[in-house]
DNA sequence: GTCTATAATGCGATAGAC
DNA sequence: GTCTATCGCATTATAGAC
Protein backbone atom coordinates (compact mmCIF):
# COMPACT_ATOMS: atom_id res chain seq x y z
CA UNK A 1 0.00 0.00 0.00
CA UNK A 2 2.41 2.72 -0.95
CA UNK A 3 1.76 4.59 2.01
CA UNK A 4 3.37 7.71 3.03
CA UNK A 5 6.90 9.39 2.71
CA UNK A 6 9.42 10.53 0.11
CA UNK A 7 8.37 11.40 -2.75
CA UNK A 8 4.76 11.69 -1.97
CA UNK A 9 4.48 14.83 -0.37
CA UNK A 10 3.76 15.03 3.29
CA UNK A 11 0.04 14.41 3.77
CA UNK A 12 -0.56 11.29 5.29
CA UNK A 13 -3.87 11.95 5.74
CA UNK A 14 -5.13 8.21 5.83
CA UNK A 15 -5.48 8.19 9.65
CA UNK A 16 -7.56 11.22 9.56
CA UNK A 17 -9.39 9.32 6.57
CA UNK A 18 -10.03 6.29 8.12
CA UNK A 19 -11.49 8.02 11.54
CA UNK A 20 -13.85 9.78 9.42
CA UNK A 21 -14.88 6.77 7.76
CA UNK A 22 -15.63 5.00 11.22
CA UNK A 23 -17.68 8.05 12.21
CA UNK A 24 -19.82 8.02 9.31
CA UNK A 25 -20.39 3.78 9.52
CA UNK A 26 -21.15 4.47 13.20
CA UNK A 27 -23.99 6.67 12.49
CA UNK A 28 -25.17 4.58 9.44
CA UNK A 29 -25.17 0.89 11.55
CA UNK A 30 -26.92 2.96 14.22
CA UNK A 31 -29.83 3.69 11.95
CA UNK A 32 -30.41 0.31 9.46
CA UNK A 33 -27.95 -2.20 11.14
CA UNK A 34 -24.89 -4.12 9.48
CA UNK A 35 -26.68 -5.74 6.92
CA UNK A 36 -28.92 -3.54 6.20
CA UNK A 37 -26.64 -0.34 5.99
CA UNK A 38 -24.78 0.01 2.58
CA UNK A 39 -21.06 1.45 2.04
CA UNK A 40 -22.33 3.66 -0.29
CA UNK A 41 -24.31 5.53 2.40
CA UNK A 42 -21.38 5.21 4.87
CA UNK A 43 -19.48 6.64 1.63
CA UNK A 44 -21.65 9.69 0.98
CA UNK A 45 -21.58 10.60 4.70
CA UNK A 46 -17.54 10.37 4.34
CA UNK A 47 -17.40 12.58 1.42
CA UNK A 48 -16.30 10.25 -1.24
CA UNK A 49 -17.04 7.34 -3.49
CA UNK A 50 -17.82 3.94 -1.85
CA UNK A 51 -15.07 2.59 -3.96
CA UNK A 52 -12.37 5.20 -2.39
CA UNK A 53 -13.84 3.53 0.97
CA UNK A 54 -12.66 0.32 0.33
CA UNK A 55 -9.88 1.22 -0.28
CA UNK A 56 -8.99 1.77 3.32
CA UNK A 57 -10.83 -1.39 4.63
CA UNK A 58 -10.80 -3.70 1.72
CA UNK A 59 -14.58 -4.84 3.01
CA UNK A 60 -17.44 -4.14 4.73
CA UNK A 61 -17.23 -7.29 7.25
CA UNK A 62 -13.09 -5.61 7.84
CA UNK A 63 -14.96 -1.70 8.19
CA UNK A 64 -17.33 -3.61 10.78
CA UNK A 65 -14.46 -4.83 12.70
CA UNK A 66 -12.71 -1.73 13.06
CA UNK A 67 -15.75 -0.07 14.29
CA UNK A 68 -16.10 -2.16 17.08
CA UNK A 69 -12.64 -2.09 17.88
CA UNK A 70 -12.39 1.76 18.07
CA UNK A 71 -14.91 1.76 20.46
CA UNK A 72 -14.13 -1.02 22.78
CA UNK A 73 -10.88 1.26 23.00
CA UNK A 74 -12.62 4.50 23.61
CA UNK A 75 -15.18 2.38 26.08
CA UNK A 76 -12.27 1.84 28.04
CA UNK A 77 -11.53 5.36 28.90
CA UNK A 78 -14.46 4.96 31.54
CA UNK A 79 -12.49 2.52 33.61
CA UNK A 80 -9.37 2.47 36.01
CA UNK A 81 -7.42 -0.47 34.04
CA UNK A 82 -5.08 -0.73 36.53
CA UNK A 83 -7.25 -0.82 39.60
CA UNK A 84 -8.90 -4.30 40.67
CA UNK A 85 -11.50 -2.43 43.34
CA UNK A 86 -14.22 -3.31 42.61
CA UNK A 87 -16.64 -0.02 43.93
CA UNK A 88 -14.39 1.81 41.44
CA UNK A 89 -15.26 -0.41 38.62
CA UNK A 90 -19.29 -0.06 39.33
CA UNK A 91 -18.34 3.51 39.09
CA UNK A 92 -16.81 3.47 36.13
CA UNK A 93 -19.64 1.81 34.77
CA UNK A 94 -22.33 4.10 35.81
CA UNK A 95 -20.27 7.18 34.30
CA UNK A 96 -19.94 4.95 30.95
CA UNK A 97 -23.78 4.40 31.01
CA UNK A 98 -24.81 8.50 32.07
CA UNK A 99 -22.14 9.56 28.84
CA UNK A 100 -24.08 6.79 27.05
CA UNK A 101 -26.89 9.09 27.13
CA UNK A 102 -25.12 11.85 25.49
CA UNK A 103 -24.48 9.40 22.26
CA UNK A 104 -28.00 7.82 21.60
CA UNK A 105 -26.62 6.88 18.26
CA UNK A 106 -23.86 4.83 19.98
CA UNK A 107 -26.52 3.23 22.11
CA UNK A 108 -28.00 2.76 18.67
CA UNK A 109 -25.30 0.94 17.05
CA UNK A 110 -24.70 -1.73 19.82
CA UNK A 111 -28.46 -2.52 20.50
CA UNK A 112 -28.94 -2.56 16.89
CA UNK A 113 -25.86 -4.59 15.90
CA UNK A 114 -25.97 -7.04 19.01
CA UNK A 115 -29.75 -7.86 18.16
CA UNK A 116 -28.93 -9.23 14.80
CA UNK A 117 -25.51 -10.67 15.58
CA UNK A 118 -27.49 -13.25 17.95
CA UNK A 119 -27.36 -15.36 14.44
CA UNK A 120 -24.88 -17.28 14.27
CA UNK A 121 -23.48 -16.52 10.76
CA UNK A 122 -23.20 -12.86 11.69
CA UNK A 123 -19.84 -11.82 10.91
CA UNK A 124 -20.14 -10.09 14.65
CA UNK A 125 -21.27 -12.63 16.54
CA UNK A 126 -18.43 -14.58 18.38
CA UNK A 127 -16.98 -11.29 18.72
CA UNK A 128 -20.37 -10.34 21.25
CA UNK A 129 -20.23 -13.77 22.40
CA UNK A 130 -17.25 -13.38 24.07
CA UNK A 131 -17.67 -9.95 24.74
CA UNK A 132 -21.08 -10.57 27.23
CA UNK A 133 -18.84 -13.39 28.47
CA UNK A 134 -15.82 -11.15 29.15
CA UNK A 135 -17.80 -8.18 30.57
CA UNK A 136 -19.75 -10.73 32.87
CA UNK A 137 -16.47 -12.12 34.39
CA UNK A 138 -15.08 -8.26 35.31
CA UNK A 139 -18.73 -7.64 36.61
CA UNK A 140 -18.86 -10.27 38.76
CA UNK A 141 -14.90 -10.37 40.57
CA UNK A 142 -15.74 -6.81 40.79
CA UNK A 143 -18.55 -7.92 42.47
CA UNK A 144 -16.82 -10.21 44.65
CA UNK A 145 -13.88 -7.71 45.58
CA UNK A 146 -17.01 -5.61 46.74
CA UNK A 147 -18.15 -8.59 48.94
CA UNK A 148 -14.43 -9.03 50.73
CA UNK A 149 -15.12 -5.55 51.42
CA UNK A 150 -17.90 -5.94 53.02
CA UNK A 151 -20.01 -4.17 51.26
CA UNK A 152 -22.28 -6.92 49.39
CA UNK A 153 -25.98 -7.65 50.37
CA UNK A 154 -26.14 -10.68 52.89
CA UNK A 155 -27.87 -13.09 50.18
CA UNK A 156 -26.40 -11.42 46.88
CA UNK A 157 -24.71 -13.84 44.59
CA UNK A 158 -22.14 -11.81 42.15
CA UNK A 159 -22.48 -13.90 39.07
CA UNK A 160 -26.14 -13.60 39.75
CA UNK A 161 -26.20 -9.74 40.07
CA UNK A 162 -23.93 -9.90 37.17
CA UNK A 163 -25.87 -11.00 34.85
CA UNK A 164 -28.87 -8.95 36.08
CA UNK A 165 -27.06 -5.65 35.66
CA UNK A 166 -26.21 -6.36 32.23
CA UNK A 167 -29.51 -7.58 31.23
CA UNK A 168 -30.75 -4.69 32.92
CA UNK A 169 -28.47 -2.38 30.88
CA UNK A 170 -29.34 -3.67 28.01
CA UNK A 171 -32.78 -4.27 28.27
CA UNK A 172 -33.12 -0.27 29.64
CA UNK A 173 -31.71 0.42 26.81
CA UNK A 174 -34.01 -0.78 24.25
CA UNK A 175 -36.58 1.16 26.27
CA UNK A 176 -35.00 4.30 26.47
CA UNK A 177 -34.74 4.36 22.70
CA UNK A 178 -38.05 3.52 22.03
CA UNK A 179 -39.42 6.09 25.00
CA UNK A 180 -37.43 9.21 23.00
CA UNK A 181 -34.84 9.23 25.86
CA UNK A 182 -37.45 10.62 28.43
CA UNK A 183 -35.90 8.85 31.61
CA UNK A 184 -32.84 8.47 33.36
CA UNK A 185 -30.85 5.38 32.85
CA UNK A 186 -28.43 5.86 35.19
CA UNK A 187 -30.78 6.75 38.06
CA UNK A 188 -32.60 3.24 37.40
CA UNK A 189 -29.20 1.63 37.55
CA UNK A 190 -28.25 2.99 40.31
CA UNK A 191 -31.33 2.10 41.98
CA UNK A 192 -30.67 -1.38 41.09
CA UNK A 193 -27.33 -1.46 42.24
CA UNK A 194 -28.44 -0.14 45.60
CA UNK A 195 -30.52 -2.90 46.43
CA UNK A 196 -27.15 -5.01 46.27
CA UNK A 197 -24.23 -3.10 47.02
CA UNK A 198 -24.85 -1.82 50.53
CA UNK A 199 -22.37 1.66 50.42
CA UNK A 200 -23.43 5.15 48.07
CA UNK A 201 -21.70 4.52 44.56
CA UNK B 1 -47.00 -26.75 -9.40
CA UNK B 2 -50.97 -27.06 -10.44
CA UNK B 3 -51.33 -28.43 -7.19
CA UNK B 4 -53.80 -31.19 -6.28
CA UNK B 5 -57.25 -32.14 -6.78
CA UNK B 6 -59.02 -32.79 -9.59
CA UNK B 7 -60.81 -29.43 -11.78
CA UNK B 8 -60.40 -27.86 -8.61
CA UNK B 9 -62.85 -28.32 -6.36
CA UNK B 10 -63.91 -26.36 -3.52
CA UNK B 11 -60.26 -25.64 -1.55
CA UNK B 12 -60.15 -22.53 -0.07
CA UNK B 13 -56.96 -23.07 0.92
CA UNK B 14 -56.18 -19.50 1.58
CA UNK B 15 -56.63 -19.84 5.41
CA UNK B 16 -53.61 -22.48 5.78
CA UNK B 17 -51.84 -21.32 3.31
CA UNK B 18 -51.52 -18.01 5.11
CA UNK B 19 -50.29 -19.48 8.22
CA UNK B 20 -47.75 -21.75 6.75
CA UNK B 21 -46.30 -18.07 5.17
CA UNK B 22 -46.09 -16.58 8.23
CA UNK B 23 -44.46 -19.73 9.86
CA UNK B 24 -42.10 -19.49 6.90
CA UNK B 25 -41.81 -15.37 7.87
CA UNK B 26 -40.93 -15.61 11.09
CA UNK B 27 -38.18 -18.30 10.99
CA UNK B 28 -36.60 -16.46 8.35
CA UNK B 29 -37.18 -12.90 10.40
CA UNK B 30 -35.85 -14.78 13.59
CA UNK B 31 -32.85 -15.72 10.78
CA UNK B 32 -32.21 -12.33 9.35
CA UNK B 33 -34.33 -9.54 10.80
CA UNK B 34 -36.77 -7.73 8.58
CA UNK B 35 -34.78 -5.73 5.92
CA UNK B 36 -32.20 -8.41 5.41
CA UNK B 37 -34.72 -11.23 5.34
CA UNK B 38 -35.92 -11.71 1.96
CA UNK B 39 -39.50 -12.62 0.26
CA UNK B 40 -38.23 -15.73 -1.98
CA UNK B 41 -36.29 -17.20 1.41
CA UNK B 42 -40.06 -17.47 3.16
CA UNK B 43 -41.59 -18.29 -0.11
CA UNK B 44 -38.84 -20.73 -0.53
CA UNK B 45 -39.50 -22.07 2.68
CA UNK B 46 -43.33 -22.45 2.11
CA UNK B 47 -42.99 -23.79 -1.29
CA UNK B 48 -44.17 -21.22 -3.68
CA UNK B 49 -43.25 -18.92 -5.40
CA UNK B 50 -42.23 -15.06 -4.70
CA UNK B 51 -45.03 -13.60 -6.56
CA UNK B 52 -47.49 -16.48 -4.88
CA UNK B 53 -46.57 -15.14 -1.19
CA UNK B 54 -46.95 -12.00 -2.39
CA UNK B 55 -50.63 -12.31 -3.44
CA UNK B 56 -51.58 -13.39 0.05
CA UNK B 57 -49.94 -10.57 1.49
CA UNK B 58 -49.51 -7.40 -0.26
CA UNK B 59 -46.21 -6.19 0.42
CA UNK B 60 -43.52 -7.32 2.45
CA UNK B 61 -44.51 -4.79 5.43
CA UNK B 62 -47.97 -5.69 5.72
CA UNK B 63 -46.64 -9.68 5.85
CA UNK B 64 -44.68 -8.15 9.07
CA UNK B 65 -47.86 -6.79 10.36
CA UNK B 66 -49.46 -10.02 10.39
CA UNK B 67 -46.79 -11.76 11.75
CA UNK B 68 -46.66 -9.58 14.44
CA UNK B 69 -50.42 -9.43 15.23
CA UNK B 70 -50.31 -13.31 14.81
CA UNK B 71 -47.82 -14.01 17.57
CA UNK B 72 -49.74 -11.24 19.60
CA UNK B 73 -52.70 -13.55 19.62
CA UNK B 74 -51.08 -16.63 20.71
CA UNK B 75 -49.20 -14.70 23.36
CA UNK B 76 -52.21 -13.90 24.91
CA UNK B 77 -53.14 -17.41 25.52
CA UNK B 78 -50.56 -17.29 28.44
CA UNK B 79 -52.90 -14.87 30.56
CA UNK B 80 -55.84 -14.86 32.06
CA UNK B 81 -57.42 -11.94 30.05
CA UNK B 82 -60.85 -11.61 32.41
CA UNK B 83 -59.10 -11.50 35.37
CA UNK B 84 -57.52 -8.55 37.00
CA UNK B 85 -55.64 -10.53 39.57
CA UNK B 86 -51.62 -9.39 39.89
CA UNK B 87 -50.53 -12.14 41.14
CA UNK B 88 -52.26 -14.22 38.19
CA UNK B 89 -50.74 -11.89 35.46
CA UNK B 90 -46.87 -12.44 37.10
CA UNK B 91 -47.75 -16.27 36.80
CA UNK B 92 -48.96 -15.93 33.05
CA UNK B 93 -45.57 -13.98 32.46
CA UNK B 94 -43.70 -17.21 33.71
CA UNK B 95 -45.75 -19.01 32.16
CA UNK B 96 -45.05 -17.01 28.88
CA UNK B 97 -41.10 -16.86 29.63
CA UNK B 98 -41.06 -20.81 30.17
CA UNK B 99 -42.59 -21.45 26.46
CA UNK B 100 -40.51 -19.42 25.08
CA UNK B 101 -37.67 -20.97 25.94
CA UNK B 102 -38.71 -23.98 24.14
CA UNK B 103 -38.98 -21.78 21.04
CA UNK B 104 -35.75 -20.21 20.52
CA UNK B 105 -36.61 -18.48 16.87
CA UNK B 106 -39.05 -16.93 18.19
CA UNK B 107 -37.19 -15.34 21.09
CA UNK B 108 -34.48 -14.04 18.08
CA UNK B 109 -37.63 -12.47 16.29
CA UNK B 110 -38.83 -10.33 18.95
CA UNK B 111 -34.62 -9.31 19.95
CA UNK B 112 -33.79 -8.80 16.59
CA UNK B 113 -37.31 -6.94 15.36
CA UNK B 114 -37.67 -4.91 18.13
CA UNK B 115 -33.81 -3.75 18.29
CA UNK B 116 -34.27 -2.76 14.23
CA UNK B 117 -37.28 -0.95 15.10
CA UNK B 118 -35.82 1.74 17.39
CA UNK B 119 -34.85 3.32 14.09
CA UNK B 120 -37.71 6.07 13.62
CA UNK B 121 -38.15 4.92 9.87
CA UNK B 122 -39.03 1.26 10.39
CA UNK B 123 -42.03 -0.20 9.71
CA UNK B 124 -42.69 -1.81 13.02
CA UNK B 125 -41.84 1.45 14.97
CA UNK B 126 -44.76 2.60 15.79
CA UNK B 127 -45.81 -0.81 16.77
CA UNK B 128 -42.78 -2.05 19.33
CA UNK B 129 -42.99 1.67 20.82
CA UNK B 130 -46.68 1.13 21.37
CA UNK B 131 -46.48 -2.40 23.01
CA UNK B 132 -43.86 -1.49 25.35
CA UNK B 133 -45.99 1.29 27.17
CA UNK B 134 -49.04 -1.32 26.60
CA UNK B 135 -46.85 -3.77 28.77
CA UNK B 136 -45.17 -2.01 31.36
CA UNK B 137 -48.70 -0.54 32.47
CA UNK B 138 -50.23 -3.79 32.14
CA UNK B 139 -47.46 -4.77 34.40
CA UNK B 140 -47.69 -1.94 37.08
CA UNK B 141 -51.20 -1.95 37.27
CA UNK B 142 -50.76 -5.87 38.17
CA UNK B 143 -48.37 -4.81 40.70
CA UNK B 144 -50.38 -2.17 42.18
CA UNK B 145 -53.29 -4.90 43.00
CA UNK B 146 -50.16 -7.57 44.41
CA UNK B 147 -49.38 -3.87 46.19
CA UNK B 148 -53.09 -3.69 47.55
CA UNK B 149 -53.37 -7.30 48.29
CA UNK B 150 -50.44 -6.72 50.72
CA UNK B 151 -47.89 -8.36 48.94
CA UNK B 152 -45.25 -5.99 47.30
CA UNK B 153 -42.70 -5.71 49.79
CA UNK B 154 -42.37 -2.06 51.53
CA UNK B 155 -40.29 0.51 49.10
CA UNK B 156 -41.23 -1.12 45.92
CA UNK B 157 -42.19 1.16 43.21
CA UNK B 158 -45.01 -0.80 40.77
CA UNK B 159 -43.82 1.59 37.48
CA UNK B 160 -39.99 1.30 38.90
CA UNK B 161 -39.96 -2.91 38.94
CA UNK B 162 -42.21 -2.97 35.91
CA UNK B 163 -39.82 -1.18 33.82
CA UNK B 164 -37.30 -3.55 35.28
CA UNK B 165 -38.84 -6.58 34.64
CA UNK B 166 -39.12 -5.52 31.42
CA UNK B 167 -35.88 -4.62 30.82
CA UNK B 168 -34.71 -7.35 32.63
CA UNK B 169 -36.67 -9.88 30.32
CA UNK B 170 -35.32 -8.33 27.17
CA UNK B 171 -31.83 -8.16 28.64
CA UNK B 172 -31.82 -11.83 29.13
CA UNK B 173 -33.23 -13.03 26.07
CA UNK B 174 -29.78 -11.23 24.57
CA UNK B 175 -27.26 -12.80 26.81
CA UNK B 176 -29.63 -16.00 26.54
CA UNK B 177 -29.23 -16.58 22.94
CA UNK B 178 -25.16 -16.04 22.28
CA UNK B 179 -24.73 -18.08 25.51
CA UNK B 180 -26.08 -21.26 23.78
CA UNK B 181 -29.53 -21.02 25.52
CA UNK B 182 -27.40 -22.48 28.54
CA UNK B 183 -29.52 -21.26 31.60
CA UNK B 184 -33.15 -21.15 32.38
CA UNK B 185 -34.67 -17.47 32.28
CA UNK B 186 -37.37 -18.03 34.47
CA UNK B 187 -35.84 -18.52 37.36
CA UNK B 188 -33.73 -15.53 37.37
CA UNK B 189 -36.94 -13.96 36.53
CA UNK B 190 -38.52 -15.68 39.41
CA UNK B 191 -35.44 -14.75 42.04
CA UNK B 192 -35.94 -10.84 40.35
CA UNK B 193 -39.18 -11.03 41.32
CA UNK B 194 -38.93 -12.89 44.75
CA UNK B 195 -37.19 -9.52 45.67
CA UNK B 196 -40.40 -7.67 45.17
CA UNK B 197 -43.04 -9.84 45.67
CA UNK B 198 -43.46 -11.46 49.11
CA UNK B 199 -45.50 -14.55 48.17
CA UNK B 200 -43.84 -17.45 46.03
CA UNK B 201 -44.80 -17.58 42.72
C1' DG C 1 -54.26 -19.15 -6.53
C1' DT C 2 -50.05 -19.87 -8.49
C1' DC C 3 -46.78 -19.38 -11.87
C1' DT C 4 -43.02 -17.17 -15.11
C1' DA C 5 -41.09 -13.12 -16.61
C1' DT C 6 -39.51 -8.82 -15.90
C1' DA C 7 -39.09 -4.06 -14.36
C1' DA C 8 -36.62 -1.05 -11.36
C1' DT C 9 -33.56 -0.54 -7.91
C1' DG C 10 -29.77 -1.41 -4.89
C1' DC C 11 -25.95 -4.01 -3.23
C1' DG C 12 -20.60 -5.35 -2.50
C1' DA C 13 -16.62 -5.75 -4.86
C1' DT C 14 -13.08 -5.14 -8.58
C1' DA C 15 -10.42 -2.92 -12.55
C1' DG C 16 -8.01 0.62 -14.11
C1' DA C 17 -7.27 5.67 -15.13
C1' DC C 18 -5.32 9.62 -12.96
C1' DG D 1 -5.67 8.00 -2.51
C1' DT D 2 -9.56 8.79 -5.05
C1' DC D 3 -12.33 8.43 -8.87
C1' DT D 4 -15.57 6.37 -12.68
C1' DA D 5 -17.27 2.45 -14.65
C1' DT D 6 -18.86 -1.90 -14.42
C1' DC D 7 -19.69 -6.79 -13.17
C1' DG D 8 -22.71 -10.00 -11.05
C1' DC D 9 -25.99 -10.70 -8.08
C1' DA D 10 -30.17 -9.94 -4.88
C1' DT D 11 -33.93 -7.41 -3.82
C1' DT D 12 -39.33 -5.86 -3.91
C1' DA D 13 -42.99 -5.44 -6.67
C1' DT D 14 -45.94 -5.81 -10.84
C1' DA D 15 -48.02 -7.83 -15.31
C1' DG D 16 -50.16 -11.28 -17.39
C1' DA D 17 -50.70 -16.30 -18.67
C1' DC D 18 -52.97 -20.39 -17.01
Amino acid sequence: MATTTATRGIYAKTPERRAEILDAALEVFADAGFRSGSLREIADKAGMSQAGLLHHFGSKKRLLAAVLEHRDEINMGFFDLNSRDGLAYMRGLLRLVAHNCSVPGLVEVYCQLSAEATSADHPAHDYFAARYVRIRKIMADSLRDVDAKGFLREGSDPDEVARDVLALSDGLQVQWLFAGKSFDMTRVLRRYLAEHITVEL
